[in-house]
RNA sequence: AGAGAGGUGGCCGAGCGGUUGAAGGCGCACGCCUGGAACGCGUGUGUAGCGUAAGCUACCGAGGGUUCGAAUCCCUUCCUCUCUGCCA
């Protein structure tokens, strides 16, 4: 959630700010109005619940002193009244600001490039040059059937579409990047985590994902338990509501988790292959930060992704996403795209956010600084996508033949 | 899943429906004491919102209710513990 106080006291910045993505200056006005009313009417129901409070005390010392109450009752009772009416009011003007506040997204950092779609974003580097193939690569899909390590059909019965299975030698590889990521990723500083896949509607709340993004997630019915799209979700909410001390931070995480993604708004894109599937493996990196620290965080993330893919040798880039191509909760976000011969192109394989203190006021997720409490910062990363780590793999490293080498680095993982 | 017990401040632990935001203890911070420490003594020690401030409001797992007034009574719900059942 953004810091409302500052929509309200500098409002021509912040809605210049999140008009960068795509948000109306109408929906910021009425955002502010509701603030300001809840504010109001707040301030009429403490003013007669103060009253009401006062009057309410005198109640034992009349008795104590035997005095006659009935005058005092019929006081308290007006007040009772107009006490009930204000709190109503108040309660309402809190679910409405809740409701419209939640649905509103982060500030992009000042240094996020303006623009409207991700063909906006701008390309920071490229890290390996593509290799150079004297046959037609083929795309994964190809050689995951022909190889036997995909089954795409199978794992539509199983399920529905846009699920698959690995095996043998594939379903190795995916044990073999998880554990690998999880090692780089511990010598690096971050320590693992096992976390619940399924998570509670407040958590969902706390990241982003709730209430504006339902339809992305899997729920289990009958139950308040959703699927993680991410181990983002557990990850950072492990300090929902709680107070951190300064001398804790940064708190770095790592933890491998399967993804569930309904991809409502997906149909037609990607249809073939495991880039876009209903589930996937992943292995993410959560910190949380000092204010301060997080750019200095944010960079060693990237860092992290990026080196993971220069080890298994894949041609990269990185790209800075562009204001209008930036996630709900993101102040900042580089995406690193993997090269993919068989399609030519470069597809996103990690994607590293700074959302600021976006998710810890959502979260309360807060830090000792001296005596006074303040939101952290929290920032995630995925290092890396294992399904699409998976397709790089297949289609960096394959022969004419159709056979696939296994990157060095995974050599002592298989 | 069934039966029982319970959820109070960083922790332990009190709390006849009326100055209880909450006794007492531990812990912690500061001060005194000391050559320095321990002990001892003194003071302080939750969070959030509103307000320049004094202060006001809310919070005793959560949500409702009864009442002029609820940590205390009632209902719902979640969680923990013990026993039984089931299970990797």
């Amino acid at each position: 959630m953004i810091d409302l106080k500052y929509l309200q006291n500098s409002f021509e910045e912040a809605s210049k700010r999140l008009e960068k993505k795509g948000v109306k200056q109408e929906s910021l006005e009425a955002l502010k109005e509701r603030f300001e009313r809840l504010k109001e009417a707040n301030r009429l129901y403490e003013e007669t619940r103060a009253k009401q409070n006062q009057l309410s005390k005198l109640f034992g010392q009349y008795k104590r002193d035997g005095k006659d109450i009935s005058e005092l009752q019929a006081q308290v009772n007006e007040l009772k009244a107009e006490v009930a009416k204000y709190q109503d009011e108040a309660r309402e003007a809190e679910d409405n600001l809740h409701a419209l506040a939640m649905g509103i997204p982060n500030f992009p950092d000042e240094s996020v490039p303006f623009g409207e779609s991700e063909d906006d974003n701008v390309e920071i580097r490229k890290v390996l040059e593509p290799r150079e193939f004297d046959f037609r690569p083929k795309e994964h899909w190809e050689l995951g059937e022909a190889n036997g390590w995909i089954d795409f059909e199978r794992g539509v019965k199983l399920a529905k579409s846009r699920f698959s299975l690995l095996k043998g030698q594939g379903a190795r590889l995916q044990t073999a990047l998880i554990n690998y990521f999880l090692d780089k990723n511990i010598q690096a500083g971050f320590e693992e985590y096992a976390v619940p896949f399924m998570v509670n509607s407040k958590m969902l709340e706390g990241t982003g994902q709730l209430p504006k993004f339902e339809d992305d997630l899997f729920k289990v019915s009958d139950e308040d338990l959703w699927l993680i799209p991410t181990a983002e979700v557990p990850l950072t909410n492990i300090y929902h509501d709680e107070i951190l001390g300064t001398d804790e931070l940064p708190i770095l995480m790592t933890a491998y988790s399967p993804c569930f993604r309904r991809e409502a708004g997906s149909a037609g894109r990607d249809t073939r292959g495991i880039i876009r599937q209903h589930q996937f493996a992943k292995v993410e990196m959560v910190s949380i930060a000092h204010p301060d620290k997080s750019d200095e965080i944010f960079e060693k993330m990237v860092e992290q992704a990026s080196n993971l893919l220069s080890e298994l040798g894949l041609p990269h880039r990185l790209v800075e996403l562009c204001s209008g191509d930036l996630g709900f909760s993101a102040a900042r976000t580089i995406d690193l795209e993997v090269w993919l011969p068989g399609q030519g192109k470069y597809r996103e394989i990690s994607s590293v956010s700074n959302t600021r203190d976006f998710q810890a006021r959502r979260a309360k997720i807060r830090f000792k600084d001296g005596k006074k409490n303040r939101l952290v910062h929290t920032l995630n990363g995925s290092a890396l996508a294992v399904g699409r780590t998976i397709v790089a793999i297949m289609e960096n490293y394959q022969n004419e033949d159709g056979t696939i080498e296994i990157p060095k680095v995974l050599k002592k993982y298989l």
